[in-house]
RNA sequence: GGCGUGGUGCCCAAGUGGUCUAAGGGAGUGGUCUGCAAAACCAUUAUUCACCGGUUCGAAUCCGGUCCACGCCUCCA
């Protein structure tokens, strides 16, 4: 089945076909690691799951690489703040990264390059440049991208730099520049940067932040690959000026689809750490959200669609997983062995074609998960009138498996998880309590077994004991 | 000033020329089941898709205009 994705570069969606066969190689726009990261990021993050997942799903084979920006300003100037050197502060936030990735069950890409770790080929690159005379050096030793030099700059973002305002917001400090669009490949050292810096051909200082990702992504994936990502608010300056960077200095395409995911906001405002305005993780986390919930809220608006993230969406989220949950307890608790009249397979078979389809479709994920929910009613109507058998239901759940590969959101519970004796001996005394009549002991028994974090519920079968 | 996105029921959210009297989820209401609950199921909540015109046999979907909201052009997922 075709994978369609909308690429930025011509505003179209388009199939996307790999340079081989049906490996992919994908380019992500990683963090800055300065601090937590806020559920903003976190979204962007997710959308890149949603995608290396549905690649899969679709058969590709994935490379992704995620760049970890361990040395620009603000880590800079927040280490120094912290009073602590700049690798021992990134790192704490490395760590965290990764912790927040897991708790959001979000794949790990296969790797994972920090800025730090590539100054050499950040140098060799921005030699290039200078060579091929796109790049200059100013008399303080930075050296600067002459975009004038490079006739496609803007092809992205579709700007054209003639109508900019880009005058009216110039520092003062950067009169150096030829022009002040020029954007820098390498920052000549200053005091503030205390003991951050690199010995290079134009003296100490580090690179601009536009570089590494044109050096990792070089080195990584190819001069020219397949895909990249990141949010809609690193399409410029960000991206427009890898690609310059990138192309001038191989006189090749650099990439050959982009996807940009559109921002989180909060209230309705946009959210950046700039603004102070936002949740992390652990925030969420505190005020006992689940995680599959935040995950669930994260992923089910589309990527291309502003995401107003409200607490009411995080209860909507729980009350869907519920739901599932609930029907998968039903189809473990089965035990008709008898072969059924229905035709499972069909049916089946019909909710992964739409599921497939509607995935490849830019990732319509709404039809997606229309797909799983609708599939959620037949069985729950088929569990009712017990025409689904043991065999019927592991092929159900298999199915929930395979949606989950993707979605990542269920929890298929395989052991069964041991209620304690004290509860079940309650469960009983109200079990006799019934059969007694005696139902306002009935009720008391079920409130305190409540009340101990379980959940009594009388089925056709008996009763059933959930951990709440 | 230039460029861009979006406005669909109580809330969230698909659909982008006919199968749309508009998918799906959450919430509410009525019912089935139950001692009562819970869960599940059934019914119900937009003759209508911001507004006004136009194109068309036919529009939520295309075109023009208006209003509203948000964003980019500056570090930012």
């Amino acid at each position: 089945m075709a994978f369609k994705i909308y690429n930025t570069l011509n505003r179209k969606k388009e199939e996307f076909i790999p340079i081989n066969d049906n490996e992919v190689g994908i380019y992500t726009c990683g963090p800055t690691v300065y601090n937590f990261a806020h559920i903003g990021n976190l979204r962007s993050f997710m959308f890149e799951d949603i995608l290396r997942r549905a690649l899969k799903f679709h058969g590709f084979k994935i490379k992704q690489v995620m760049n970890l920006t361990d040395v620009e300003d603000k880590t800079i100037r927040d280490s120094k703040i912290a009073g602590e050197p700049l690798k021992q502060y990134t790192e704490k936030f490395k760590k965290a990264f990764f912790e927040d990735i897991d708790t959001l069950n979000i794949e790990r890409a296969e790797v994972y390059p920090a800025a730090t770790d590539h100054i050499k080929e950040m140098i060799k690159l921005i030699q290039i440049l200078i060579a091929k005379g796109f790049g200059y050096q100013t008399e303080d030793g930075s050296v600067y991208f002459a975009i004038n030099k490079f006739p496609d700059y803007g092809k992205l973002a579709k700007i054209d730099m003639k109508n900019q305002r880009i005058g009216e917001r110039v520092k003062s400090d950067e009169y150096e520049k030829d022009s002040v669009a020029d954007f820098a490949l390498w920052k000549a050292w200053t005091e503030e940067d205390g003991d951050v810096y690199w010995d290079s051909p134009w003296g100490r200082g580090r690179p601009g932040w536009h570089i590494e990702c044109s050096a990792m992504s070089m080195k990584y994936l190819g001069k020219t690959f397949d895909l990249h990502t990141g949010g809609i608010d690193n399409m410029f300056p960000h991206h427009e000026d890898e690609i310059a960077q990138s192309e001038a200095a191989n006189g090749k395409t650099f990439v050959n689809y982009w996807m940009h995911c559109e921002y989180l906001l909060v209230d309705n405002k946009k959210m950046s750490k700039s603004l102070g305005n936002f949740y992390t993780l652990r925030d969420l986390l505190n005020k006992n959200i689940m995680p599959e919930a935040i995950r669930w809220v994260l992923i089910s608006t589309h990527y291309r669609k502003k995401l107003n993230f409200t607490f009411k969406a995080c209860e909507q989220a729980t009350e869907a997983l519920k739901g599932f949950n609930n029907m998968f307890m039903r189809l473990n608790d089965i035990t008709n062995t008898k072969q059924s009249s229905i035709n499972i397979e069909a049916i089946l078979k019909g909710a992964i074609e739409e599921f497939t389809k509607c995935l490849g479709d830019d990732l319509n994920i709404s039809g997606t998960i229309g797909a799983v929910f609708n599939l959620q009613k037949e069985v729950n109507k088929l569990l009712d009138s017990n025409s689904i058998s043991v065999e019927d239901a592991q092929k159900i759940i298999e199915t929930y498996k395979k949606f989950n590969k993707v979605l990542g959101v269920f929890k298929f519970k395989d052991k069964k998880i041991e209620v304690p004796e004290k509860i079940i001996r309650m469960a009983e005394e109200r079990q006799s309590a019934r059969k007694n009549k005696d139902f306002a002991k009935a009720d008391e028994l079920r409130d305190e077994i409540k009340e101990n974090g379980w959940q009594v519920e009388d089925t056709p079968d008996g009763p059933r004991i959930i951990k709440i």
